[in-house]
DNA sequence: GCAACGATTTTGGTATACCAAAATTCGACG
DNA sequence: CGTCGAATTTTGGTATACCAAAATCGTTGC
C-alpha cells in the first residue's frame, strides 16, 4: 500500500480543492457525499476532514456537516496578526541558530525568486515565496515552532496567494526580502524583525484592500494553471 | 444524549489521565485495550487519540500504537518559547482591547490568587493561576491566538503544574502577576512585555533543574488529590 | 392560504467487521 | 546453544452497518 494513509491523502487532496478554490468557502462537505465522490469510506473522510479543521480549512458544526471555512477579514487579520510574531520569533532564533548551509538555502531561494520575477506565473512565483518563509522558520531549529507557523502559513494560503499575485507589489517584496537575508547573514535581530513585521503589514494592507473589492466568498476564481501546484504539505508528524 | 460527542469525552479522559501522571510518558495506547477499557469503541477513541496528538499530547506512530508524549527538556523548552511569545502578542494585544469587564476579571483572579498563596494546595493554585493566564489571552480578542495559546497551555501543562508546585517562587510570581496586572490597566505595552518574559524566563529555569533533576519519565509520581481538578478544556470550536 | 405538526429522509456519530502490515513466537537447522 | 525464518498473533487502517438527532416535506386543521 501507499507510504501515506488514506485520510492523509483525502486531506491533501480536499485541501488543494479548498484553496485552489474548487471549493467555495461555506460549501458543504457531505461526509456520505464526499466520500463516494472519491471512492472511499466515510471513515478515512471524517479523519481528513478533522485534519483539515485543525489547520482552520474546515469548520466543523455540532451535528451538521462541515463547511469550507470562510473567514471574515478580521479572522484574517487576526491570523496575519499571529503568524506575524511566529515569524519574527523564527527569523530570530534563526539569527542564533541558522546553519550556513541553511543561510545558504534561504540565499538560494532569494536569488531564485529574483531570477524569476519578471517572467514567471503567480503559482510558480508563490511556490518560491512559501519555500523562502518556510526554510527562514525551519532555521529556527524550533520544531513546535515551524509546525505552528505550518499551520498558520496553511489557513492563510489563499489570502496570501491572491496577494502575491498583485504584480507591482513584486519589487517591494524582492527589496524586503533581500534585508531579511542580509540580516540573517548578519545576525542582526533587529533588523530582521522589523523587515519581517512591515513585510506583514503590506500584506495585510494587500489583502484587506482584496477583501473590500470581494467581500464574502470568491475573491477572484479558480486558480487555473498547472496542477502540479505545491498542495502545502500537511504538518509532519513529529518523531520524537 | 450528552451535549459533547464521545469522542470528546474520551479525549477529556485521556487528557486528565496524562496530566495528572496516571498514564505514563511512553506508555502505549492500543486502541483495542483502551476503548474496551472504557466501554467504547475504537471510532471515537482512535478520534480522540488525534485530538491529543494535536495537542501534543500524544505522539502517532506510522503503522505503530500511539504513545504518551514524553519530550526532551529541548522540547518543552522549545514550546516554552513559543508560548512566550504569543502570551506577549496577547498582552500587547490586550493592553489594546480589553474591557473593563475583562480587566475586572483579571484583576480578580489575582486578589483571589494571592489571598490562597498560603492556604492552597498544588492543585487548586494552579487552576487559579491558569485561569489568570488564559483570561489575559482572552483578552486580546483574538482567536485564533487564544486558541493557539491553549494550546500550548495544555502541551505545557504537566511541567507547568511541576513548576507551580514550588511554593518557594510563589511570592515572586504573585508579585509578577501584580506588574502584569498594572501594565494592562495601565495599558503599558512595555511594561506587560517585560513582565511576561521575565515570567517564562523563570518558568523556564524552574522546569529545567527539575527536569534535570527527574531527566525522563516522571518528575513526582501521580497527582492525588480532588478528582475534581480542572482538566483543561479542549480547544472549543470555533462558529465563525 | 397558511401555520402547526408529524412522518420521512438526510446526516453525523458510533459500533462492528474485515484487511494488511508489523511484531512475535517457536521450531527447524546449523 | 544460537540463529534464521515461516506461521501466528497483534494491531492500526479501512469499510460497512446501525442509531439517533436534525432537517425536510407533506398533510391537516383552522
Amino acid at each position: 500500500m501507499n507510504d501515506n494513509t488514506l485520510a492523509e491523502q483525502i486531506a491533501d487532496s480536499l485541501r488543494r480543492d479548498i484553496l485552489l478554490g474548487r471549493l467555495a468557502p461555506g460549501a458543504l462537505i457531505k461526509e456520505r457525499d464526499s466520500s463516494a465522490g472519491l471512492g472511499v469510506s466515510r471513515t478515512p473522510l471524517r479523519e481528513a476532514i478533522r485534519i483539515l479543521a485543525s489547520e482552520g480549512l474546515v469548520t466543523l458544526r455540532p451535528s451538521r456537516s462541515p463547511i469550507v471555512a470562510n473567514p471574515s477579514l478580521k479572522e484574517i487579520t487576526d491570523d496575519l496578526v499571529v503568524m506575524n510574531a511566529l515569524e519574527i520569533l523564527a527569523a530570530r532564533l534563526a539569527c542564533m541558530n541558522a546553519t550556513a548551509g541553511e543561510l545558504d538555502r534561504i540565499t538560494a531561494l532569494h536569488e531564485e525568486m529574483l531570477a524569476i520575477s519578471d517572467t514567471a506565473d503567480a503559482v510558480s512565483y508563490f511556490e518560491v515565496d512559501m519555500a523562502f518563509h518556510r526554510t527562514i522558520t525551519a532555521a529556527s531549529h524550533n520544531l513546535s515552532l515551524a509546525d505552528t507557523h505550518r499551520s498558520y502559513m496553511a489557513r492563510l494560503w489563499r489570502p496570501r496567494f491572491l496577494a502575491a499575485s498583485l504584480r507591482r507589489d513584486r519589487p517591494r517584496v524582492l527589496r524586503q526580502h533581500g534585508d531579511i537575508v542580509q540580516g540573517l547573514i548578519s545576525r542582526d535581530m533587529g533588523l530582521v524583525s522589523r523587515e519581517v513585521e512591515s513585510h506583514t503589514r503590506h500584506l495585510v494592507t494587500n489583502i484587506t484592500d482584496l477583501y473590500e473589492r470581494h467581500p464574502n466568498g470568491q475573491p477572484g476564481e479558480t486558480v487555473t494553471g498547472q496542477a502540479a501546484m505545491e498542495p502545502p504539505r500537511d504538518p509532519a508528524l513529529r518523531p520524537h
